[in-house]
DNA sequence: GTATTTACGAACGCTCGCTATCTATACTGT
DNA sequence: ACAGTATAGATAGCGAGCGTTCGTAAATAC
């Protein structure tokens, strides 16, 4: 009891191990509650064991107990039936933006207890800390959680963060804005582990977690700027901290990237400014077009996109060019990270179906394999979905002792 | 006894777990003897555990014993040392071209116990097989290790390779060729499991173990073809199976891939046979350069590259032209990954730094995190060796029983 | 030659999980 | 309505493993 050393010990680390094991298969069937029997055979211990390991689960209040399925009518003693109790550890997840502060509260199950979003025309940073904590204690409230509860806490930035330090380089537009203040406020508020990861990581480990499991998953966050994600069997790649910055991809044979510029030769050349600015210049280009019908003097890029679906072909060369140019930049990473899935989140994706078919015909003779191309299910809610299930990774990679042995060095 | 489901047991789980952490440990300090009293600091378990594990160990013939050190001269009685016992489960790696046949036999801790090659003119497929026989046999020979001993085998293919049934899509250069066939003949010759892999992935292994622990590596194989392998800290990346392939990154705007094709773009761009075509025409419209000079009609890849060396402005001028097409396809992937380091091998390997230089400031032109440019120190048996390291891990996934718990759905 | 230091070896007690048995509960059939 | 049966939960005994403690062996220092 002494040493303690974490690696490999007595019949009390083999209890450790199997109270998690009796855990992690009552968290995989979430939220389904399940019968002791059940679990005696997932888990592949005997009766007794499991019956203890509930036994003190029950009590530390990470399982409930459920009253026997009326539903179910089959013969013989009713049995009790175990299910997560979401409420022993619940998440926060934060999203802030410059304009816009959104807060999710979620339980152990991943189940969402609350979701508050507020948006401000430019905050300064000091004021942003203080909309940050209001939201928090919103949203803490409408799931009707205690702040203490709260078990982990992520944080979603732009720009690329340094993982553990949780500094930020490429800082966004907001004047004085620190992570480290961001940090430092949130454990003020909540005693418990914060991190800061970067907004299109962590959308991408929300669209992974929402197509499950395994494979290789490239998911991009298309609005304004450009950046990416990338989801390896459920992990999150980050490379030495900055990868994903597909934004900055060369476009043009001569292009050279400087790095003190805030965007990227890929984002000027098809973010959704530049997809508007496209789509004005055709539209002075062909008075008559339907494009320049729709957009009038402040054409948008939903219009380029609108316009497109209508077939008008002007608007389709746009689509067209924006299309070619993406595809092109993205092709090198498919054939190398040869994904099983391209996902297409953010503003830009709200385009549907025009955009994506174009860009599916370029890729197509661009690569060998020819991942899944899909649009993001989850609109603007990808980011705090994301960080709620990194917060929730985190959480159960903690309670969940993995015995032992990991590199392999 | 009669369940044996993996993931949960009694104490005899106990039993197999903290002899792995003994036997972990060891492997760890590699080569160097370990006293019991250090395995006990280092796996913080009881002396006496340790002690009967270790016994379990000898037995079962994993460790073995050394003298006393006669080196130490401390007080006390002088300790019992143990060491890996590489002969237990040593391991065959197969590097097969169409032109050279390669076989390492490697032990346990990693020694290269034998190393043979043979080369001839273009086997038939039949040839072929009854070479790779002979050359297993020598190289058994030479390393004194009974065939019935070697513990796991792992073969490199060119090609995509499908990681569990071991077909290959775009066979290369052997007609009637077959990596199934290969695979029946050396488990006819072995009893024990065979695998196959990607040349380049395997050569990636091996340069990311050379380079030690964890990070991104990319790993590209520069020859006449182009490939890439991905190692992110420790582990293959295959993607869905064809992950790695910069041959087919498109070089022109207007390049369009046809998997017809045995070459992709970038290879035929400055695939080591494209660079000697440039030297060429290089040497012909300036018949007074070194360059011309050096090569004569029969000029080669290695031509142009000591020609630049020599700083000859027109092999300089080859050389700039490659680099750049090569850092302009490689620079996406770059951004994406955001790998430790990219190691160069192959054949253009052998450039040096003239071409390493230039692509690194090309590179440098269009990465926002500069990863470390090497060239492979393995040279000519990376893929042999890359071999050795996946049969290694193999075994040791197989030995060493990691227990329960492993995706994070 | 004795004291000291270090390491090996054996006996005891504790915890834990597995097998086997017994009790509890609800549905079913006559 | 009552016995039978099938399923689930609770309890006791057994075996295995680890950790602690003590005794013993082997080398060096004085």
């Amino acid at each position: 009891m002494s040493k303690g050393t974490v690696g490999g010990g007595g019949t009390t680390m083999l209890r450790r191990i199997n109270v998690a094991a009796v855990l992690d298969a009552v968290r995989r069937s979430a939220p389904a509650p399940l019968r002791v029997a059940e679990l005696v055979e997932r888990t592949g211990l005997a009766r007794p064991t499991v019956a203890q390991a509930v036994d003190e689960l029950l009590d530390a209040g990470w399982l409930q107990q459920h009253g026997p399925d009326s539903a179910d009518r089959s013969l013989g003693r009713p049995a009790i039936r175990v299910s997560l109790r979401g409420r022993a550890a619940p998440v926060l997840g934060l999203d802030v933006g410059p304009h816009r502060v959104t807060v999710g509260v979620s339980d152990l199950a991943g189940r969402k207890l609350s979701l508050v979003r507020r948006s401000g025309p430019g905050w300064t940073a000091q004021q942003l800390l203080g909309v940050i904590g209001e939201v928090i204690n919103e949203a803490l409230a409408e799931a009707e959680v205690p702040a203490e509860d709260i078990a982990a806490v992520v944080a979603a930035s732009p720009g690329i963060v340094d993982e553990h330090t949780g500094r930020v380089q490429l800082v966004p537009s907001v004047p004085g804005w620190s992570a480290i203040d961001l940090i430092k406020h949130v454990r003020g508020l909540l005693d418990c582990p914060v991190m800061l990861d970067n907004d299109a990581n962590l959308a991408a480990l929300a669209i992974a977690a929402a197509r499950g499991g395994t494979g290789t998953l490239l998911a991009v966050q298309w609005g304004e700027r450009l950046g990416a994600g990338i989801v390896i069997d459920g992990r999150l790649h980050r490379g030495t901290g900055a990868a994903g910055e597909i934004g900055f991809i060369a476009t043009d044979t001569d292009d050279v990237i400087n790095p003190e510029d805030s965007r990227g030769p890929l984002e000027r050349a098809v973010g959704s400014e530049a997809i508007a600015a496209l789509g004005r210049q055709a539209a002075l280009d062909n008075p008559q077009s339907r494009l320049a019908e729709l957009g009038g003097e402040q054409l948008d890029t939903a219009d380029v996109f609108a316009a497109a679906a209508e077939r008008d072909p002007v608007a389709q060369a746009v689509v067209q060019q924006v299309a070619r140019t993406f595809a092109r930049a993205l092709a090198p990473s498919v054939l190398v990270l040869d994904p099983t899935a391209v996902v297409i989140g953010g503003g830009v994706a709200r385009a549907g179906a025009v955009l994506l078919d174009a860009i599916s015909d370029q890729l197509r003779l661009l690569t060998l394999n020819h991942p899944k191309l899909e649009l993001s299910a989850l609109a603007e809610d990808a980011v705090v979905t994301g960080a709620m299930r990194m917060a929730l990774d985190e959480v159960w990679q903690r309670k969940l002792p993995t015995p032992a042995m990991t590199s392999t060095t």
